[in-house]
DNA sequence: ACCTATTGATAATA
DNA sequence: TTATTATCAATAGGT
């Protein structure tokens, strides 16, 4: 449409160029616009010209538009992580893989390993340090078994004062009716009351 | 352009208007076309039908085009970050978490903290891996300290025979010419030789 | 930016 | 959806 046809080519004269896409710009733009309006349509549309300058059309926000296309067309939809995001996320799992690399040395030295290239007041230190810590973990233990003793003696305890009566039972049934043997005073009691567990 | 204007307003019949759309629709992917065609310019069309069918012409990549648009506007770009590669992530820093957690308990143990949970079989295993510890601790500073030793007892006998040495020297020059004062044999020698850190 | 002859697009219709 | 065609809109080339 004009005075004479154009070719379906790209047009050499600079000035032309710009000046036919000033103009079809404004028209594709406009059927854009007018497309989404008649026809109750979502359009969105970006133009680059050659010098880079840009121009857009959306009749929703651009944004939305993209996401559906791609959502539409089956790509994998993206996400909105700012490099900023991705970037503080490497930082954190950077600053975590390091504190486990620090955990995991002192685990070692206070295994008594990996000490080659440690100081002699670090030794020391460190030495002080794992003596603090079986004293406590012996006193922890002598606490569990004095527990346990505790606990046992009051067993027992309650035990023997169990024998004590069963036996003046037993002697009152004796005395009256004489039939039955007797002797095992409470061997299989006393037994159970001195047993100690092995693991201690 | 037709037997009639229109007006700019959404077409009520639903058959005119699902027909308008199919012509103006490839109207506009026909002058998308000849636009980058004719003037070198990047285009890029979305167009979703009121049905949600999807038209798209691109003269470029699509995604290329809009990224291009983001960073021209200035928005954040966006990452291609699949919703499985977040999920990667977000595992492997829980999973680092919890090592980093598990590390730390560990460390407590071996100080002998937080026991109250342990029972005497992890506290005795415990209280031998501590012992194993201090065990190679100290070995370790023997180690040191030996060494330590052993190079001054070399840099004493160094300094011993350089000491007779010396000494001989003075004789031969005091039975020569007899002037200057003698008698400090070698105090300071000595009591540097004898150093030995207050460390150990 | 404006003008206008000419071509291209499309509304109405089938 | 496609084809026809009368009509209008877009625009090429010139100022």
């Amino acid at each position: 449409m004009g005075r004479g046809k154009v070719e379906l080519k790209r047009i050499e004269n600079p000035t032309s160029r710009q000046v036919t896409f000033s103009k079809r710009r404004n028209g594709l733009l406009k059927k854009a616009f007018e497309l989404s309006i008649l026809c109750d349509a979502e359009v969105g549309l970006i133009i680059f010209s050659a010098t880079g300058k840009v121009y857009q059309y959306s009749s929703q926000d651009i944004n939305r538009t993209v996401s559906r296309y791609r959502s539409a067309v089956g790509l994998p939809q993206l996400y909105n992580c700012h490099s900023r995001t991705i970037e503080f996320w490497r930082a954190e799992l950077d600053s975590l893989k390091k504190t486990v690399d620090t955990l995991e040395a002192r685990i070692k030295h206070l295994n008594g390993e990996d000490l080659l290239n440690l100081g002699l007041r670090d030794l020391k230190q460190l030495e002080r340090q794992v003596k603090i810590g079986v004293d406590r973990i012996r006193s922890r233990k002598r606490c569990i078994i004095s527990e346990h003793i505790s606990l046992l003696k009051g067993k027992q305890r309650a035990l023997q004062h169990e024998n004590v009566y069963l036996q003046k039972k037993l002697h009152e049934v004796n005395t009256s009716s004489s039939s039955s043997a007797q002797g095992h005073t409470n061997g299989l009691t006393k037994s159970t009351v001195d047993h100690v567990p092995n693991y201690i």
